[in-house]
DNA sequence: ATGGTTGAGCGTCAA
C-alpha cells in the first residue's frame, strides 16, 4: 500500500542583503515580515572564518550554509528545513569566486533543490572588448545556460538570487532609457531568457503581469528612491515547470528599502506547495 | 554628459 507523499506549503526568500554582519539585525524584522522557511543571501561580504555562526539559530534557522570571501561577494542560506550542499557544481568562470550556493533541502515530499545565485554586475560599460566585467558576467551567464541545459529534465528545482539583469520590459523604469545600461541590454536580457528557457518559469512573474512594473532594486544614488521611482527588477525567483502549479504567492517587501541602513535591494519571497 | 551613494577595510575597488 503506498501512500501519497505528503506535501506542504514552503516559502523561500531571496536578499541582497549587501554585507551580512552590517545588517543582521535587519533580518529579524525580515523574518517578522515575511516568515519564510527558508533565506537566502547575497552579497554577504564576509569570510568563511569571519561568519557569525550562531546567527541562523538564533533567527530560528537551524540549518544554514554558507560561502564568503574577503570583502565581494559571498551566498549563505538559513533554512527550517534540513538541508545539504550539493556537490559537484562548477566553480563559474573559474574564479573561485562565491556567487552560487547549491543545496539539497529534504522535505518530506522528497528532496528539493535550491540554487542561489549571485551574477556578476557586469561594470559600467555594456562591451566586453572595453570591460572585461562585462565579459566575465557574459561568460557566466553562458556557462550557468550550459550547465542547466546539460541536466536531465529540471524538476523540483528552485534558483534564486540577485541575477542582475532586468529581463522584460517592465522590469525597469525606462525600457527606453536603459536599451544600454548594463542590466537591461538586448545581449543580456537575451542570454538570461535562454538561461531561464533550461527549464524555469519566472515565479514572480507568474503573480504580476508583464505590463506592470515590477522592481526589486533602487539605487543608492538618488535622494528619494520612492519619489523617483527608478527601480529594476534584478532578484529573480525561478522555479521548475513541475513546481509551478504549486506557486501560491509572492511578495515584494518593498517597505525593507526604507529599512534604517537599508540595502539597495529588497526581499523577495515566493510561497509554493510542495 | 555627468554625478549621484554605499560597503569592505584601508588601496581603492566593486556595485
Amino acid at each position: 500500500m503506498t501512500q501519497a507523499p505528503a506535501t506542504q506549503t514552503l516559502r523561500i526568500a531571496t536578499w541582497n542583503i549587501n554585507s551580512l554582519r552590517l545588517r543582521l539585525p535587519l533580518l529579524e524584522r525580515l523574518v517578522a515580515a515575511l516568515d519564510p522557511d527558508v533565506i537566502c543571501l547575497q552579497e554577504t561580504k564576509v569570510p568563511d572564518e569571519l561568519f557569525p555562526v550562531d546567527a541562523p539559530a538564533a533567527l530560528g534557522y537551524p540549518h544554514a550554509a554558507w560561502r564568503g570571501m574577503k570583502g565581494y561577494n559571498g551566498v549563505a542560506i538559513f533554512s527550517r528545513v534540513p538541508l545539504k550542499p550539493i556537490a559537484g557544481t562548477p566553480d563559474w568562470c573559474a574564479r573561485g569566486d562565491c556567487r552560487h550556493l547549491p543545496v539539497r533541502l529534504a522535505l518530506p515530499s522528497g528532496p528539493l533543490d535550491l540554487h542561489d545565485f549571485y551574477v556578476p554586475a557586469g561594470g559600467d560599460v555594456p562591451d566586453r572588448d572595453e570591460n572585461p566585467k562585462f565579459g566575465h558576467k557574459l561568460d557566466f551567464l553562458a556557462e550557468a545556460t550550459a550547465w542547466f541545459g546539460a541536466r536531465r529534465k529540471l524538476v523540483r528545482t528552485v534558483l534564486v538570487g540577485d541575477l542582475n539583469i532586468a529581463p522584460l520590459e517592465h522590469d525597469v523604469w525606462s525600457h527606453r532609457q536603459l536599451l544600454d545600461v548594463v542590466s537591461h541590454t538586448p545581449v543580456e536580457t537575451t542570454a538570461l531568457a535562454a538561461w531561464q528557457a533550461t527549464g524555469f518559469h519566472d515565479a514572480m512573474r507568474h503573480f504580476v503581469p508583464a505590463d506592470e512594473k515590477l522592481y526589486t532594486w533602487w539605487s543608492y544614488r538618488n535622494r528619494d528612491w520612492r519619489a523617483s521611482d527608478r527601480g529594476r527588477r534584478l532578484d529573480h525567483v525561478w522555479v521548475s515547470g513541475d513546481l509551478a502549479g504549486g506557486l501560491a504567492a509572492c511578495t515584494i517587501l518593498k517597505d525593507a528599502r526604507d529599512w534604517p541602513q537599508a540595502s539597495d535591494h529588497v526581499p523577495v519571497a515566493v510561497t509554493l506547495r510542495v
